[in-house]
DNA sequence: CAGTTCTCACCTAGGTGTAAAATT
DNA sequence: AATTTTACACCTAGGTGAGAACTG
């Protein structure tokens, strides 16, 4: 998955240890067609059987608090599929659905039963973080050329499609010299998430939880 | 380093958590130089001042028992350097000299300050491997052709430099066409370890440990 | 014919020994 | 003269979109 979901961790207890994990939930039960002429996704039918969950469980882990606060969480190695048979692990979806990536933080002494194939538990130890403006529509081929430039542009595997001969403008060329520049990023506290899903409170152990979101471009 | 050191372990408890770790000590207090006309090393002169110790810590560390008894242990992403100034974290060595690797099972519960850095500790939550066949000799340059042979024809990373104009032999030509096979690997138990080392006895619960060495060949 | 699959050239990233050049 | 460093071609391994081929 390109552009990567990449993350920042405040709040956590330094020296419990945690997983994180992320699954990528159905936006709504519809199934979506491109309209090419209004540059819009438009429904086009309810929404495919649904496909057995799968979890991607972030390689750093387990790690303790500490060292994922330490560093940004990125999901660059998450990888989709749209074959409901696959044996590689890969999170399974639909093509032509939206979809809504979630970032779950689990505490080490409530995971009894994390698993890759494996809904995430819900409850006292696991805390989940949803961020809108990650919904995205699968597809098997892009539908228009605003995604494939950002593709093109942004991932360093894609370099080979880059044409140098259409010159950046001024803005864009001065930026490429800033190698270290990354785009804004966005903070959601545990607080803002509770209440954008009128969830009834939560224990006093995650009251400082913080996630903050980037785009890996 | 290639060819890399891979071990299997035995006699762990399963649920206690582990480091293993990997060192390289000097075999002796002397610098060589090779003598092409007579094929051997030869003492040329004492060793040079001993270097800033480095630990490589294996980086499925920390595991369970059970996981690193279930897997081969491989060093395979362990890097040497002659630079004493160093910053990557390889280990680092003299070149002309004689070194021996040495594997640590490390119990978590004992590993306060285990580093990079730092010399392994030693005591009642540690255990030393060494396998006197793994003993090997530094160089900047392949000194005869053997070895110069059994890189090219066994590293993956060197194919380019296969000849493969030279036929193999009969029976190399069948052993190619193995593609699991392995070389037979040896056994060492700790007994057999604490006996060579004259230690002075081990604990109870180190008794079964078991460690079995074979070349990545 | 919209959607999907497959092969391919072209990248990133990094592990090899070679041979020339530099060092001591 | 022996040893070390450096630039380089050639690999492994795997992530890209293009475009042809395929599917229903």
């Amino acid at each position: 998955m390109f552009p990567a979901m990449r993350v920042k961790i405040v709040g956590l207890d330094p020296h419990q240890q945690y997983y994180i994990a992320m699954d990528i939930v159905p936006v709504d039960n519809k199934r979506y067609r491109y309209v090419y002429h209004s540059s819009k996704w438009m429904v086009a039918g309810n929404a495919d059987s649904p496909v057995p969950p799968r979890v991607y469980i972030h390689p750093d882990s387990l790690a303790s608090g500490d060292t994922w606060m330490r560093q940004v969480v990125s999901f660059d190695k998450l990888k989709l599929t749209n074959n409901e048979l696959d044996d590689q692990g890969h999170i399974i979806l639909h093509s032509m659905h939206k979809y809504q990536p979630r970032v779950h933080v689990i505490r080490k002494d409530f995971s009894s039963d994390l698993s890759p194939t494996k809904p995430v538990p819900s409850g006292e130890g696991v805390k989940t973080f949803s961020f809108p403006e990650t919904v995205f529509t699968t597809v098997t081929a892009y539908q228009n050329q605003q995604i494939t430039r950002l593709k093109i542009d942004r991932n360093p595997f894609a370099k080979g499609f880059r044409d140098s001969g259409r010159n950046r403008t001024g803005l864009e060329a001065i930026m490429e010299t800033y190698a270290f520049w990354r785009p804004p990023v966005r903070t959601l506290t545990f607080e803002d998430f509770t209440n954008m899903q009128k969830q009834q409170g939560g224990s006093n152990f995650w009251s400082s939880l913080v996630i903050t979101f980037g785009m890996s471009v």
